[in-house]
DNA sequence: GCCCCGAAGATATGATCAAATTGCGCGCTG
DNA sequence: CAGCGCGCAATTTGATCATATCTTCGGGGC
């Protein structure tokens, strides 16, 4: 579906201030908006329950007004973001119900996106994966949160990819898409030290194709996550 | 997240030709277009593959371009209609793979959403789903398949309402959706005689609240449908 | 067989209209 | 007299359209 999803957004990860206008065969300007809003949802930069203004985007974007409106149908649909019924749009803020039926979700999906690309697996996936983790462990240990969210996502990407299923793949982005502004502000409350990694599980299991152990060590890693969302939720209920 | 999901739909369901434009808080034109586009592919009024233009949608749907576009980007997000990449759009043509992966997730969705419901089902819900599979019952042997295709999406769309779920009924329309232009070649090859109908032995399950009974039932009536979509799909392949 | 050109369609902008929110001023009540 | 709430108006924002520009595809000429 995305032609230029796997590009854009990787560029957009290595140099975020990328202007590729005028080269030939540019994405449209719709899609750039889209990865550009898609890439500050998946990575936390915007707060659950913030007012989305197409105004406000083109401002800020410098873009016409259609491209934009295009680009925020597209991120609805996907849950990205939310309509509010009275033409305001928004980051959605998630419930109880939500994370429990998108936690359910995912666990099946991306296990078996693990399953399968285990039986796909090759040397070069696991010394790529092991690079990236290495990444992650960096980023997480001199703290830099938005650092952690690309690569921690990008290793998720990566393996998923190797599974050869578009669409559970581009399923579970969505997912992905739903939990990214809570994921800014679970790092904010409990920093970037006790954050879920069972990738060194996952390798090992990796290594020796075992499908079942990749797929549980997903499941767990769904779990750790989902657990740190829903305390803060928790706490965010109470305040409020 | 779609407001005017229920009750616009099941109008479309109604009077095709509803024309409601000045009333009250009417929804927009984009939401409308949507709708409509959204029911065409579901009810198998689009074939796969059939290209889609946006100045023949302003045409036929008496628009402006600016609903139509925003409405084309939400279905392209569902899955429902498929970019090609040169700035073409169409109805996508299911591969075998592609069969593979939606039907893995479509069993793992609604089984679970018929486990729910039956957790919730009332008499009530019992008594309206009887009304809905003699209206599938009596469609199939007019052989409107039409009505066929509108009253089987009724009676799923009504027992995954009670399951209290919206994520992941929204998730099983989006399933639907993909399904739909196969769905319309499937009937005109096969007739609405020996179409799938589990829905006697979902009643019986429901009716003793056995979740994992009407669970089953799903399956293989997911199954069955399935099966006769991948007959023709590979009809369709030695035929090109 | 390759290239150029015309038509059809898609993209993008800005203007215009409509709706909704915000802020302000007024009157009412304690 | 001070605080509160209501309703109107100003402004912000969203929705839609008409138009201008650019791409792509297909046919005809070299």
């Amino acid at each position: 579906m995305d032609i230029w999803n796997g590009t854009t957004l990787l560029n957009l990860i290595k140099k975020p201030a990328a202007k590729a206008r005028k080269s030939p065969s540019a994405p449209p300007v719709h899609e750039q908006v889209y990865q550009k809003l898609r890439a500050q949802i998946l990575f936390g930069e915007m707060a659950p329950g913030q007012a989305v203004t197409i105004q406000g985007l083109t401002d800020s974007l410098g873009a016409g007004m259609t491209p934009v409106r295009e680009a925020i149908r597209r991120l609805i649909s996907d849950g990205a973001l939310m309509f509010q019924g009275n033409r305001r749009v928004s980051v959605p803020v998630l419930s109880a119900t939500d994370v429990e039926q998108l936690t359910f979700i995912r666990k099946k999906i991306e296990a078996e996106l693990a399953r399968r690309a285990a039986q796909h697996a090759s040397p070069a996936l696991v010394e790529e994966l092991e690079r990236i983790d290495a990444e992650v462990d960096s980023a997480i240990s001199i703290g830099d949160v938005s650092g952690y969210l690309m690569q921690n996502y990008r290793f998720h990407s990566v393996l998923y990819d190797y599974a050869d299923a578009p669409i559970l793949s581009e399923m579970a982005e969505r997912l992905w898409l739903r939990f990214g502004p809570s994921l800014r502000v679970v790092c904010g409350r409990f920093g970037t030290q006790n954050l879920p990694d069972r990738h060194k599980e996952m390798l090992t299991a990796l290594r020796r194709r075992d499908a079942e152990g990749v797929s549980r060590a997903i499941e767990q890693d769904v779990d750790q996550g989902v657990q740190m969302v829903t305390a803060v939720l928790a706490e965010r209920r109470s305040d409020s």
